[in-house]
DNA sequence: ACCTGAACACCGTTCAAGT
DNA sequence: ACCTGAACACCGTTCAAGT
């Protein structure tokens, strides 16, 4: 075959963006080179000519899905800021389930990429910005940024489950808090004694909820 | 070949104590059925006899260390608990670093398959010996959980690779703060004002000074 | 410089056959 | 019931060849 005119000529970026949409579509599994080739109409030959190999496939794709999350326009006190961005994120990897694994395997090949620094650039001049003694703002920060992490994970794998399952969120949650109740109640007292709060939990008023236990914490903390 | 004897018989347990063997001296591509059936000295046929899949046996071994971290005992006021909790958790993922990306996978498949109720189990019970308003025990312990899932994540992954890199502590953290600072000033000023403490930090004491910004905004918020 | 597409090595999984 | 080992489908990656 000829060679591609300019119009649907490969770039990185197409190649990312494909890469993304196959990931939303289809999960993590969506995403081989067949399925990336066939969407491109093109060979592996050519992807490899735009990109290294497939971790550095799915480092972009990451880079670029949580890029675009970091860079909305934020507003308001630095509480308020905070708020927003850690709320941007959790949203992003909803939207993007995948990204849920994909964060823990990009931070656990070079810890201090892409990711993370860019994270802790955005959290952390807004920590500064509370008035806390400069002496807390990497523990405070990275608190944070932990917690984010965390959360924003465990709704997307919440997320995966519900868009790949085909149940609603009620449903779900509800067939998890029963099977709790059937759990031996010696060994579970705890989880049996919120269920009734897990049933009636809204996710991301759970989560600005914990962000701010933790950005009490932070000032109490700043003022002793 | 004849059949097994008695002693050197295949069973679940032998098999998922050999993936975790091979996942901690390799990583996580140092477990496949190829390894795996050559260090018990028998075909793929025979663990599949034993376990479903490799999924399933990620899992178990995913779920075998996690419980054990969870069973140590401990004594102490529930804040005191709760760090020791807490702290085997951070441990556990450090001995183990798959565990960093495995935790993600494992609850983008079950969310509240068996290491979460775990771990809220557990949190939680001294959760709700802290003496805060019953209203925040869900909550309260979902903000500890995301934040001991996202450090101890984070903390696997920088262990992950000073375990395969070869460099020590001090040299990976130098390279990865030189490295801030020879990015764009205009871009990162705050990771440049943190760069010392960064330098100075004890991984194990920061995540504990986590742990007491959150417990501090728990107790804070119950009182309200 | 950019792309094609056959080929290779490797992986998870299956299954007919053995004891 | 428990295990063997060849075979299969699939995947990431390479590379000689084209334009």
């Amino acid at each position: 075959m000829a060679q591609r005119t300019r119009a649907d000529a490969l770039s990185r970026e197409r190649i990312v963006e494909a890469a993304i949409e196959l990931l939303d579509a289809n999960g993590e599994r969506g995403l081989t080179f067949r399925t990336l080739t066939e969407r491109l109409a093109t060979g592996p030959g050519a992807i490899y000519w735009h990109v290294p190999n497939k971790g550095e496939l799915l480092a972009a794709a990451t880079a670029s899905v949580i890029g675009d999350a970091l860079a909305v326009a934020v507003t308001g006190s630095p509480w308020e800021e905070i708020h927003a961005l850690a709320l941007g994120l959790f949203d992003a990897v909803e939207q993007h389930p995948w990204l849920s694994s994909q964060l823990a395997v990009q931070r656990s090949h070079s810890p201090w990429g892409s990711v993370t620094p860019r994270i802790f650039e955005s959290i952390g001049r807004r920590v500064s910005a509370l008035g806390v003694p400069e002496a807390t703002w990497f523990t405070a920060t990275s608190a944070l940024a932990h917690y984010i992490f965390g959360a924003a994970g465990q709704n997307a794998a919440n997320a995966q489950v519900l868009r790949l399952g085909g149940t609603d969120r009620a449903e779900f949650i509800s067939a998890a808090v029963d099977a709790w109740e059937g759990l031996d109640p010696g060994k579970f007292p705890f989880l049996r004694s919120i269920a009734d709060q897990v049933r009636e939990h809204d996710d991301r008023e759970q989560f600005l909820t914990g962000i701010d236990l933790i950005l009490t914490g932070i000032t109490a903390q700043g003022r002793t």
